[in-house]
DNA sequence: AAGTCTATTAACTTTTCATTAAACATTATT
DNA sequence: AATAATGTTTAATGAAAAGTTAATAGACTT
């Protein structure tokens, strides 16, 4: 699954560092949208979303912090950082007061840009991250919630152990595809042994127990091979 | 209500600076607790609770990165930064690389330092709130008030301690989901250890003993991975 | 200083579950 | 057809995990 690339507005009006930045973050894999002043970077804001603001401070018309303010006031959900040659204490201060989540200092090496970015973004995005990977199956007549270890069939619920769970889940991603022995093997277990082998076999046989009850699914062996979780639509 | 004051650990080995931020902070209405090496640090890392980490990097016996390591594998909820007078490039990219929330390089201004801790804990805190704001829920037949820490059923009101309700405050945001060990310590006793999982049994009998006059909630174990509150509909 | 409240630790019992064993069945090879 | 290899099923085993109750120790109150 490819990762959503995040979006960044820059706001800079130096020509060659906001083509330079715009470049980089773009190899770097980052959608930036770079403006050249703080009224057009607003405009633009009413009908588009980022994910982080990078914010110069010197700039004709509108200065970086006046324009920081009032995206606080209309856009408070979008985080900004500062990026500025002024160092300055009382800057940096001030900078941090209006609630930036950084203020770096010009000239900054781009790979530490990178990665400051990176770190923010990762850190605001994990706390909205729900568990929503692919752990809900429709099979058959079953339901299958790997999350929850729970194989359902009308109202009756069967809690699956650990093992038959992830046995279950590996063989429903594969569905109607052959597995083998080893890869089975290898991935839940770890190595392919004489032993482990015929454990996954105790495991192959507590699964059919549970699905015989829907007979559009079957569990077959393919002799020598490995096994097929056949599932007719 | 006043506010609860942030709760830091100091990594420093200079006894200067470890002195002069220490003093600093504590000023700054942060309660600070001061360690002058990892070894020490991590052991009372067990049983505290923080809200931020600042490490030193160049250290004796264990340096920052490698306590940054260790603590990022067992106290994985603390947010930690370095604060060093290591400026190379490569430094500070192996300090991102780390997961650090920031990288500070001496000399630091203190106030410098004390705005952009302000800022980060404010960040980190905000991201918490929204769940911690949900306080008043409908438990089955049971009524919960996460901030009074009281859970009633018709009239009665059972007076909860604050691990209790914590752990079900948990819970009853995740119902009807696998909530792991791993991640019910490591949020409610800020680690993982033996003994806390241990502590965690006896708090999730105690809330059974509560729940069990409500026929349609039960709280399960799914072995060796954590437990389910489930709740009929 | 005594008393209360509460999280943790201890001591002990019960349950769970992956593995192993064993007996039997099927498929492949000679 | 005989033998070997592979697969199926049920049951036994033992170690780890979970449950329960009680004791302990530390913080806070009075």
């Amino acid at each position: 699954m490819n990762k959503k690339k995040h979006r960044i507005i820059l706001v800079e009006d130096s020509a060659d560092l906001g083509y330079l930045l715009s470049e980089y973050l773009s190899m770097k894999n980052f959608e930036i949208n770079w403006f050249i002043n703080g009224i057009s970077a607003l405009k633009n804001l009413e009908s588009n979303k980022y994910d982080l603001a990078i914010l110069d401070i010197t700039m004709p018309d509108m200065d970086g912090f006046s324009l920081a303010e009032q995206m606080k006031e209309r856009f408070p959900e979008l985080p900004f950082l500062f990026l500025s040659a002024r160092s300055l204490k009382v800057d940096v201060l001030k900078g941090f007061y209006l609630g930036a989540v950084d203020y770096l200092k010009k000239p900054i090496d781009e790979e530490e840009l990178v990665i400051r970015i990176e770190n923010l973004l990762n850190r605001l995005n994990s706390e909205k991250r729900v568990e929503e990977d692919i752990c809900h199956f429709k099979l058959g007549q079953f339901t299958f919630n790997s999350l929850n270890q729970e194989l359902s069939f009308n109202d009756e619920i069967f809690h699956l152990t650990t093992k038959e769970s992830e046995l279950l889940h590996y063989l429903v991603l594969r569905q109607n595809m052959l597995c083998s022995h080893k890869d089975i093997l290898i991935k839940l277990w770890g190595n392919n042994d004489y032993f482990n082998k015929k454990s996954l076999n105790v495991f192959i046989t507590r699964l059919r127990k549970y699905l015989e009850k829907d007979s559009a699914i079957s569990l077959d062996n393919v002799h020598s091979q490995g096994f097929i979780l056949r599932i007719e639509k």
